[in-house]
RNA sequence: GCGCCCUUAGCUCAGUGGAUUAGAGCAACGGCCUUCUAAGCCGUAGGUCCCAGGUUCGAAUCCUGGAGGGCGCGCCA
């Protein structure tokens, strides 16, 4: 349970109660009231603002309003004190056997603790990574494939029908790059000298070399002198598809799997973008224009040009943006419309999409072209994710294509591990720049989070393996520990850690509603913080260490409660795809 | 020039649909190993929450203006 959402509830059931008696004003707005932990533990367990809120509108002081809204609230059996507190908070109090509940709970429920039905089985389409498939994953791929994994599976954890989806962009200047890339290796392949230089603006990398060999055994010399237009849909075709699955197996390496692949080119071809250039002008939306050039900043080859514009100004976005290039193809902004519209009419009103930083300034368009082509129905949440600064012992890794110094997902994910990179990729927020140190990440510090985190659930299993040589008759199955004597649990130490893992579910919540799953990264790390301060008050005092050979009854409750830390634990990395580890080594 | 994002302790960063005394780690300083793993733990010190106004009973959080940094700005995706 959540139990602050609970907690929300009792409030408004008490206001309800005081409005129908007639002692509180009627018709109040509740929707800003809140029940939450206070930031100092000494405040209490659950703290509400209603009386803040509702002071002004219901005419009272906030402070009386509080004590008599507090009077009901201490009516609730789980409520061992009340208090009101500064302008007029009111400060619960929980009785203990409420939080050992909590950890019955816990050991109940094992890692579907936390899982919640705030979707209601609604459907949510996260769109992540959709690279040009022009070569290996970067670093900066994988931050935006674990962002988008782990949000969809978190979207999941709180009952939304998720489907994850990559958004192969194989239409336009790019892949023809690609192509002609693919076709000087094939040359090369076939004993014909090309220099470097002609790879001049297309896609230099070795990792063609394969591709352009396996082009000369199946085609031998076929293609060499032969027209480009007559080869570019062939060789394009066949280096999208080795890009392809060089892509997905670089994101498997990295526990990324989708459910869908979506093709640009075949949207394209279906003639989506048509469709949606029609629905766009029967409402109007479309005009030829000519765009003002940005101020502050011209194009060198700027000259005035009518263009298929669309009136994204309608909908918030600073101006007007062209639906089509001057060859009279479509441009990105067009077939992406178009994308979005398929999923919306595939039953996804709810889209997120996870974009590098260098597509910020599209967010704008793109929710102004949702809400026209849904008609209102459709919403567009983009998470933006800033660059990934890739460092070795504190210093940056210089990174040049041409100098072949390019470091690549897979390398690092090959170094250090898959869970690591995940981890990793969550302790900043989506929105701000990350330094991934490769040297640091191997740490085995509290400064390593990834580290800190599964040393707490190594440590747990460690503890529990020693319950089970010291007391061979205790039954550590979970569902025994959570039937045992908590009572017994009574250092604050204990009970802090219990109380935060009871904050868990309102996490969970948190960072499902903000769609910011980093949250959870920084409460598991506190956690685990809490734990093995724990575990250190035990080398202090042998009075508090978790197994007590003279108290079989104390020493399960304790079992009780590490079973639960490892349980939550293990639930936070369950949503990252991350294995918690038995041990460390 | 315009748009978006960022600015919180010496450093790296949490926290912002307003609310009780602004948090953590690192670094600094002082403690703790015959032990369930000291790969760690405890404590001390450290802040004009970029600046200036405004809204409010109350602002790190909301609004306006400004400063500094990042990203982007018709025919790349």
């Amino acid at each position: 349970m959540n139990l602050f959402k609970y907690f929300q509830a009792e409030v408004l059931s008490v206001i309800e109660e005081m409005t129908v008696a007639g002692t509180l004003a009627p018709e109040l707005v509740t929707t800003k009231i809140v029940a939450e932990p206070p930031r100092e533990a000494a405040h209490g367990d659950v703290s509400t603002n209603a009386a803040l809120v509702l002071a002004k509108a219901a005419g009272q002081k906030p402070r009386d309003l509080a004590e008599r809204i507090a009077a009901q609230l201490a009516e609730n059996p789980t409520v061992v004190s009340v208090e009101v507190a500064g302008p007029g908070f009111i400060n619960l109090r929980l009785s203990d056997d409420f939080w050992y509940e909590r950890l019955a709970e816990i050991l109940t429920e094992g890692t579907a603790y936390g899982d919640q039905d705030l979707g209601q089985a609604e459907t949510v389409n996260v769109e992540y990574v959709s690279a040009n498939p022009t070569g290996p994953m970067h670093v900066g791929h994988g931050r935006g494939a674990v962002i988008g994994d782990v949000l969809a599976s978190l979207l999941e954890k709180v009952g939304y029908r998720v489907t994850r989806e990559f958004y192969i962009n194989d239409a336009g200047a790019q892949v023809d790059k690609l192509a002609q890339a693919a076709h000087f290796r094939y040359c090369e392949a076939l004993g014909i000298r090309i220099g470097e230089d002609a790879f001049e603006g297309s896609y230099p990398g070795h990792y063609l070399k394969p591709v352009g060999k396996a082009l000369a055994e199946k085609y031998g010399r076929e293609w060499v002198d032969a027209a480009p237009e007559t080869w570019l849909p062939v060789f394009r075709d066949f280096a999208i598809e080795a890009m392809m699955a060089l892509v997905t197996e670089d994101l498997k390496a990295l526990g990324v799997v989708f459910d869908r692949f979506s093709s640009e080119r075949a949207l394209v071809g279906a003639g989506g973008v048509q469709d949606v250039l029609e629905s766009l002008e029967s409402k109007g939306l479309v005009y030829e224009g000519i765009l003002e050039p940005p101020k502050g900043m011209l194009p060198e080859d700027w000259e005035p040009r009518p263009q298929t514009l669309f009136r994204s100004t309608e909908f918030g976005d600073d101006v007007d943006r062209p639906l089509k290039k001057s060859d009279d193809s479509w441009t990105y902004f067009a077939t992406d419309i178009a994308y979005h519209l398929d999923k919306f009419r595939r039953g996804f009103a709810q889209m997120i999409d996870v974009w590098g930083a260098d597509h910020g300034g599209y967010v704008k368009r793109m929710q102004a072209a949702v809400q026209a082509i849904t008609d209102g129905r459709g919403d567009l949440d983009v998470k933006v994710c800033q660059l990934v600064n890739l460092l070795e012992g504190g210093a940056q890794i210089k990174m040049s294509k041409r100098a072949g110094t390019f470091v690549t997902l897979r390398e690092v994910v090959d170094e250090v591990g898959k869970d690591v990179v995940r981890f990793i990729m969550l302790t900043r927020k989506n929105d701000a720049p990350l330094d991934f140190d490769t040297e640091k990440v191997r740490e085995q510090t509290r400064d390593n989070p990834v580290f800190y985190v599964q040393y707490a659930h190594a440590r747990a299993k460690s503890v529990l393996r020693h319950a089970k040589t010291e007391f061979p008759e205790m039954d550590l199955a979970e569902a025994a520990l959570a039937k045992a004597a908590f009572v017994r649990l009574t250092s604050p130490g204990e009970l802090a850690m219990i109380r935060k893992m009871g904050d868990w579910p309102r996490q969970v919540e948190t960072a499902a509603h903000f769609h910011e799953p980093h949250r959870l990264a920084f409460y598991l790390y506190d956690l685990a913080g809490e734990f093995h301060g724990l575990w250190n008050q035990g080398n202090e005092d042998t009075v508090l260490r978790f197994l007590r050979p003279d108290d079989l009854e104390l020493s399960a409750a304790r079992m009780g409660l590490v079973s639960a830390l490892a349980i939550v634990i293990a639930s936070g990395l369950e949503v990252f795809g991350v294995a918690p580890v038995e041990e460390m080594r």
